[in-house]
DNA sequence: CTTGACATATGTCTTAGACACAGGTGTATG
DNA sequence: CATACACCTGTGTCTAAGACATATGTCAAG
């Protein structure tokens, strides 16, 4: 199959398709008339589990050490396990940054509701956010 | 002052102010004797704004469309509300998908609990995260 | 054969700084 | 004075995960 066709099997894009070939994770074989790639069924497997692990957030890098581990005939749950509960806690962490963003925007939206728009003098840019905010 | 006592003053590092320099964003003069960087009072104002708009998620080619406003003499005001009502919709958003994801990690967590580690097959690499998981 | 619509490969671009490197500076010592 | 060593500086390069631009290739209709 073509790029587009592998791409459209699984729901993706043709430059996600060639970037993971660009960097090796799938592999192709190349038309030597016009230099098109074709995937097998294989690269398929490889793709349909590649973009598994990316829904979990598994970063590109990390699924590369994974699939080299399997490569080499050894399980890789091992390492999905621990990837799998560290980026449990990172979301975690990111959960909790999202709130207090959302916290700090809407404590702004709120406070500016009755404030003037100024312009801007020699000392201050825009006197809404003027000097900061949780310092 | 120079880089870094710049840096310090606002409690950032001299990449960063680095950064801002080179874009353009803040100015510095040149010492001719060995190049180096001298900031001004209106530079370190002006990095305070920078700092507290980054606080609020803002983007740095927001905050430069924002001070590109104020450095014409119109109020920079309007723009900071519209993209501080953006951000929160956007936080709101990302919000949501952390949550998504939180769930959707401990799910795999908890089914994985009583699954085994297994060696991978010509069929597939690893069978916990196997087909998919959302779809 | 040619036109036009679509597909492809390759190279460049993106964020917001972090990091590596080579050289400058300043001070405590010999 | 010279030297050693710790710290500072500017510039260039690198990052993640694709998106986008460009030049070329393909294929069916006319």
């Amino acid at each position: 199959m073509r790029v587009s066709e592998l791409a459209n099997s699984l729901n993706t894009t043709p430059d996600t398709v060639r970037y993971y070939t660009r960097i090796g994770l799938i592999t192709a074989t190349k038309n030597i008339d016009n230099g098109y790639k074709f995937y097998n069924q294989s690269a398929q497997q490889r793709l349909k589990f590649i973009l598994s692990a990316r829904q979990l957030d598994f970063s590109v890098q990390e699924i590369t050490s994974i699939l080299s581990e399997s490569d080499q005939g050894h399980s890789a749950c091992p390492l999905v396990r621990e990837i799998v509960e560290q980026r449990l806690a990172q979301t975690e962490q990111q959960f909790q940054a999202a709130l207090m963003l959302r916290d700090k925007l809407r404590n702004a939206i709120h406070d500016w509701q009755s404030k003037p728009d100024k312009a801007p003098t020699g000392q201050m840019i825009c006197h809404l956010i003027a000097g900061g905010f949780d310092e």
